[in-house]
DNA sequence: GCCAACGTTGGC
DNA sequence: GCCAACGTTGGC
């Protein structure tokens, strides 16, 4: 099994949709980024944890844990026409976008905020959300730092 | 709003 | 294949 982190901007989506939402579940669609759809297509299996680490907000950092609930697919908002993330390079033949589906596993009491993860950051060896210009919506994150943060988590 | 850092695009 | 221009990300 491996380990994520799954960026998000709770102003468009937050681990507090997902945790209104009734299935508790969410397509995570809208990826337009080659790395990232790699990881999507490829590596990220059923079961797989992430965390769920909001953005471009208030407080960034990590909120939460979800799972990997289904496999990646073909994102179908790619398809339609007029959809803020349509892509006419991907057709349903010859999908250039994928998704994958995730299920809240736990929403922390308190956020591990951006603000520790860096107090930690000797710790935490490269935890890739920490290195200087990373921009990937999802990177992957060792067995090792997922018990790191889980620690400050507790 | 600023700006550094990065990915993508497109002319050559 | 190079690289400048441009768009986006995301912390501050």
């Amino acid at each position: 099994m491996k380990y994520w982190l799954m960026k998000s901007e709770p102003s468009v989506f937050g681990i507090d949709t997902l945790a209104r939402a009734r299935s508790k579940r969410t397509g995570w669609d809208g990826v337009r980024n080659y790395q990232v759809r790699n990881m999507l297509r490829d590596e990220m299996k059923k079961g797989d944890l992430a965390f769920f680490y909001h953005s471009s907000c208030e407080e960034p950092g990590i909120y939460g844990i979800v799972r990997i609930a289904k496999e990646g697919h073909p994102d179908p908002t790619a398809f339609e026409h007029g959809h803020p993330h349509h892509d006419p390079k991907s057709s349903p033949a010859t999908p250039t976008w994928y998704m994958v589906e995730v299920e809240l596993v736990e929403k922390f009491a308190l956020p591990i905020t951006l603000k520790t993860l860096k107090a930690n950051a000797d710790t935490l060896d490269e935890l890739l959300i920490l290195r200087r210009g990373n921009r990937l919506s999802i990177t992957p994150v060792t067995a090792s730092q997922w018990k790191k943060v889980l620690k400050l988590a507790r």
